[in-house]
DNA sequence: CGTCAAGTTAGATGTATGTCGAAACAAGAG
DNA sequence: CTCTTGTTTCGACATACATCTAACTTGACG
């Protein structure tokens, strides 16, 4: 895992003074390994369907949606969403559940607040 | 442009109490128009040189960095890290300064935090 | 001017990803 | 058991992306 969740991409509020190439960095920025641990997660939100997956099942009410609300949202078929589905439930965004003849999906807001805080301050920390 | 700016990725606090399938909306989910303009930017950040590279500037001192600084931190040519600025630029997320004989590149603290306040809760609204 | 260094752009290539239809696969309902 | 509903898997195809080499632009310095 990651040693810090610092919103490492916001820069310090701090006065614009050099003039030289090849500053020293304030913070230690983003390694690597956290790197190629997070680009994954953003990635699969950069994509407008599942973003609006998302978002449909977070503005559901009790957080959860089931699949027949979220392929009647679009012009894709079946599959193609259950692909979506599968891809953010694979970068553990969602979970779901078989509740008899459906499928229930929910958000899992752990993952989504870690990401908000590394792009932007947080103004609490849990 | 997109008339919110809520966290609409982070479900409600709420009961859960359907088992009905096809339960109604809580709030306005996210539109294709919007999902398609945040996806760009998502899709933008959603790379490990790309994260690191706006660490990188986002943690130097004054917030910004010249590119001799950004292409010593990788084992990739010049042209590909001047690709990943330019994807990033274009984005929005950061700018850019010839100085003399360096360019210095900074971020968009505002852009970096409309996609935070998308993601997660926010604590302030300014 | 002429030359050097710092970055960007252009072109090309291999890989990865999104999308889809058809078919196979659960899980309940009657 | 059989039917219905809904999900997942499987190839296949087109597109997009990351990366490189080579050539170009811009400013600094004799």
């Amino acid at each position: 895992m990651s040693k810090q969740e610092l919103p490492v991409l916001q820069p310090l509020a701090s006065d614009t003074g050099s003039t030289a190439c090849c500053t020293p960095p304030t913070r230690e920025p983003l390694g690597q390994a956290d790197a190629e641990e997070l680009a994954p997660l953003f990635k699969a939100i950069a994509d407008p369907v599942r973003l609006r997956l998302l978002s449909l099942i977070a503005c559901h009410e009790g957080g959860e949606a089931c699949v027949c609300d979220l392929t009647d949202a679009f012009d894709l078929t079946g599959p193609t969403i259950s692909h979506h589905l599968k891809v953010l439930r694979k970068a553990g965004l969602i979970d779901c559940e078989r509740r008899g003849t459906w499928v229930y999906y929910w958000i899992n807001p752990a993952v989504l607040e870690r990401l908000s805080a590394i792009l932007g301050p947080r103004r609490g920390t849990s």
